[in-house]
DNA sequence: TTTAATGATTGATT
DNA sequence: AATCAATCATTAAA
């Protein structure tokens, strides 16, 4: 430390020492004299002062806290020291912070581009309040067109869960600015008061400003990306029918049932017949294939189970056959439950042979089908609801 | 809380 | 490509 305020300084100009010729070659600039009022000053004695103030400058730091205050507030007082302190400064500015300053650099994160780009595609970052419902519709015209065919039931659901997510994004990213700008005023009154006692430049305390905001804008990342994983998280829970499913409306089971049933003996209906049924109960025809995937297993798997089930709609069907006005005398479906509809398999062979792959196969000869259980037969499957059903279409 | 019912998904099969 | 069989995950009932 010593070393370097000893001699050097004068005459030998180095490289960071420039500044001095600020004060003019022999003395310090009378015109500038800071000290005003105080009468002329003799050269040496101005050098001898300098030096002084140089020699307390440099060794305050090895006196006590106590000392080194009263002696900073007289230096602070000192004529001198407004020519000191610019000196200082310039120095400053031609050695350490130009190396610092030179390697500033601005990679605009990649990572946090994605990040901004997907919220404001979301519509969580997008338009403030006022264009609220907008950015919410936006975010449900996203999700809705993009992927699932979707109920709108589910939107209404989405969308205010997006807006919660919305809601608590920009109170927490204001909460974040306003924290930022609290400590930026801070940190710069700080510097503004230590720029008296201590050089600081303007572009250091630009730096300094910069180096705050990048520090709460990686905070701000961190609240971006959870808030990201959050709209995945929901996007994902309601793109995904598996969870969140609702049971069909009783009307659309019992049409589907009533299908089911009363074709029995080949429960596979084809494609029109699904879109049909799906326009008769709101729902796609890939739930409608769902639903019969599901039912002829489980049928199969337990028979029993079913029984009941199918002597209603046994009943149910042989109504709408008499009430269609074609009743035989012999009845060929047994109305009353007692001792009803046995849908005992006394066969069960086969059940359904084999109509994998192949939709629609109607084989007229019926030949390896499995005639039936419940209360109505393959007989009927053409005469009853066929007639209501499947036309049109 | 446990259990049954049920719509959806997945991998294999034909 | 449609279906089966097993399984998952949620809802409704006990």
């Amino acid at each position: 430390m010593d070393e370097r305020l000893g001699p050097p300084r004068r005459g030998a100009g180095g490289p960071g020492i420039g500044g001095w010729g600020a004060w003019g070659p022999g003395e310090p600039p009378g015109g500038g004299d800071p000290g005003g009022g105080s009468g002329g000053v003799p050269g040496g004695r101005g050098k001898q002062d300098i030096g002084d103030i140089l020699q307390q400058i440099m060794t305050i730091t090895d006196q006590s806290l106590d000392e080194a205050q009263a002696k900073k507030h007289a230096l602070n007082c000192h004529r001198m020291k407004p020519a000191l302190f610019s000196v200082l400064c310039e120095i400053k500015e031609k050695t350490g912070l130009s190396i610092r300053s030179s390697q500033e650099e601005e990679p605009v994160d990649p990572q946090l581009m994605r990040l901004d780009n997907m919220l404001l595609a979301e519509g969580v970052a997008g338009p403030e309040k006022g264009g609220g419902s907008a950015a919410a519709a936006a975010a449900a015209a996203a999700s809705g067109g993009g992927v699932s065919p979707d109920n709108s039931i589910e939107h209404s659901d989405y969308r205010s869960k997006l807006a919660q997510i919305r809601h608590i994004y920009h109170s927490e990213l204001e909460k974040y600015e306003q924290a930022c700008n609290e400590f930026t005023t801070h940190v710069m009154n700080l510097l503004r008061e230590q720029s008296r006692t201590r050089p600081v430049a303007p572009k250091e305390m630009e730096r300094m400003v910069s180096i705050i905001h990048r520090k709460f804008s990686a905070i701000q990342m961190q609240l971006k990306q959870s808030t990201c994983e959050a709209v995945m998280i929901l996007r994902s829970r309601f793109l995904d029918a598996r969870r969140k499913r609702r049971n069909f409306s009783k009307q659309a089971t019992e049409v589907l049932n009533e299908y089911f049933y009363s074709h029995l003996s080949n429960p596979y209906p084809s494609e029109e017949a699904k879109e049909e049924l799906a326009k008769k109960c709101g729902i796609t025809v890939s739930q409608v294939s769902n639903w019969f995937g599901n039912k002829r297993i489980r049928y199969k798997k337990n028979i029993g189970k079913f029984q009941e089930e199918a002597n209603i709609y046994a009943v149910k069907t042989a109504v709408s056959v008499t009430q269609g006005g074609h009743s035989r005398t012999s009845s060929p479906t047994p109305p009353s439950s007692a001792g009803g509809v046995t849908p005992t398999l006394d066969g069960a062979r086969g059940l359904w042979g084999e109509p994998r792959g192949r939709p629609d196969v109607q084989p007229t000869g019926n030949e390896g089908k499995w005639q039936l259980a419940g209360g109505c037969d393959p007989l009927f499957s053409d005469i009853p609801n066929g007639g209501t059903r499947e036309r049109s279409l």
